[in-house]
DNA sequence: GCCTAACCGAGACGGTACGTCACGTCTTTTA
DNA sequence: TAAAAGACGTGACGTACCGTCTCGGTTAGGC
């Protein structure tokens, strides 16, 4: 179910003529094209998006009650699938997790845009919270249910606490590719940091383990 | 030196009615306490700013040339001042840099107001870069001080990349601090983030071995 | 036979469901409502006619092309019935038809509202002209009978305009009804405006002199 | 004083740029250049009036409240000047009176123009007060001080009403000129309407006068 | 004690975008 | 095929700001 669902009831049948999906496409089409070719954010105007995709303003309106509702579906649609995990130990599942983190730091359709458009959400703390909802929140829960896994299976010392463990993974992966667009995310970076944050949550194994 | 000089050029000794400091003080103060009384960074116009400060649009537009120019200025007049270290050792001082960053998230003059200032400005690559410059670097540079310390003093291990290491230990406070205004920082978190990174950063023969 | 009527062609004996005639009378019956209701000639959209009158936009489009198309209409079915003339003379006929105009001009329906759709036609040169010809005309064409009637009996020189004549009984009464809606319509007014006028131009002598 | 005064109030002496006089100039030349090139009353909305005449739509709003407000002052600036009465007899001034008003029945800058302007203003009630107020009453208090005079004088019966006697002349004018278009308005109007008026009006006279 | 240049407030100016509304057309389902 | 419902592209509405530009009036030197 999208956002963009905004319709009044839906007292009996579907009364009128259906919303057209295909609108529904040349929009968020038409906003990812605006940002690829290097329009600024502040530049995207509901009007510039209406003229591009050949559509009134109104069959926005009709959808998105503003632009930062908008953009949560573009984020939504911009998003890439979440990466399957191998299973074979937290450590893996963990490394595949943080690669597909700076994959989507480099490659999301086009880095920078939505970059800004993250930017742009937070200005708005309801839509925030709602691609927190749902967007970032079951992300976090992906992460979490591994590190719970790796806990139980003796990949993790018992005494940690998960939430600050996932944040000691997902942190400094962010830290590059949110909020420094200019730092490096160079290939082996998951595992390097997977591996650093690993070294001091590890059980104390048994020296001849 | 502040990014509101834009006085043409410096021919003589000042010719002409000299620019009011008080006025200069009035729109920052203004800003804030716009921001501080609940209106969203969207609602905030030049406009509105300078009805409210009392002033000539003119008079912010010979100062600042535009928006995200002023907010520049409003984020640094806000800014606490950085925290003195205490010198004692590596893990002590990064203890008191991730604590004034707690605190910053906190209480930063109205905690949720430069958080939305800092968003806007990352829509806008130009600011956003001034502010790295200005703000940003200046802080990393000093985490990455207090590490080269402490490397060379034996408090971590020699072969560990520097960068990644400071992004350790600020990539978890600032997953908090910045993207989940929601999520609590209680007190003793800087402590518990340094220990649990430094757990894996340590040397593995103790220094004095 | 109505102007609502723009059956593209009558071919055989009409096919599929009739078009139903409540709902022309909802429509008609809507729109005058809403006149009485207050409601100003510039919000009254087709689209809250259609609302009114519990009926589809498409559905005064397929009777009526436009606005003052259906205007015509409302206003032909709000005329009073001409009236009966006594024909005991050229002065009490015209006294009767000046009455009816007087009459129209205070209680036709709602006084100020025909008014204004009178007003709002005007500015459209075609619909003015369809008016024009359907209801102005005839109503002129009766004045002028009873004139030539009233000349041929020696009621009124022989040397007069009779077009010029029916303008120096009607146009007094027009002024008033028409142009200056705040002046007083007094009982009376036709038998003084009538017996005014005739008096320049009776025969000088008398008829059976 | 023009319609078009609507300053917020006059404290002090004036501050702030003060409005253009060559800006309100071109919007009154725009819209009567847009009437007389043929664009119909309907078509007339202020953005194509802004276009028009190279003008932001906010520097209309700033000095007329809306269109019909606009078009008070468009009429207002295309009368023409009243015309100088000779003051010879009654008769005379009431034929130049006439004569006055079938010029600009027939060449107000655009004959058929004005009359639309005319008409729109009838279906707003405030607005035609206003023009009622500062163009129709003034010439029709003309038209009545005329005719005061000429009861003083002796050219009209004394017992005659003075409201009714100017309608009497006026009206059989205005059906042509104003309400009936397409009637042809021929030279010599003005008098034989005031003569074949006069017949009636005029103080039976002793017959060897 | 002037002169002059820049500053200051106010607010007009040509624009662009806002979000709403109505236009007249179209595409559904139901009758 | 008509009818109600309502989506669609279009374009005007009246408002708010944008950044620039006059205005009248300060407020400092430098003369």
């Amino acid at each position: 179910m999208s956002l963009a669902d905004s319709r009044p009831q839906q007292r009996g049948p579907a009364r009128g003529r259906p919303r057209s999906e295909a609108v529904e496409r040349a929009i968020l089409e038409g906003v990812m094209k605006l940002l690829e070719d290097g329009v600024s954010l502040a530049e995207l105007s509901i009007e510039r998006i209406a003229r591009t995709a050949g559509v009134g303003k109104a069959t926005i309106y009709r959808r998105w009650s503003g632009k930062e509702e908008l953009f949560v579906d573009v984020m939504r649609a911009a998003e890439p699938p979440d990466p399957e995990l191998p299973g074979t130990s937290m450590r893996d599942d963990l490394v595949v997790l943080l690669e597909s983190m700076r994959l989507r730091g480099l490659a999301n359709r086009s880095s920078a845009i939505m970059h800004n458009v993250h930017a742009q959400m937070k200005s708005s703390p309801k839509i925030w919270a709602a691609y927190n909802t749902s967007v970032i929140r079951p992300r976090r829960e992906r992460g979490l249910e591994i590190l719970r896994r790796g806990q139980r299976d003796g990949e993790l010392r018992s005494d940690i606490d998960l939430e600050l463990a996932n944040d000691m993974f997902v942190g400094p992966m962010l830290v590059r590719a949110v909020l420094r667009p200019d730092m490096e995310l160079p290939e082996g970076l998951a595992e390097r940091i997977v591996d650093t944050a690993l070294a001091g949550l590890r059980p104390v194994s048994p020296p001849g383990g």
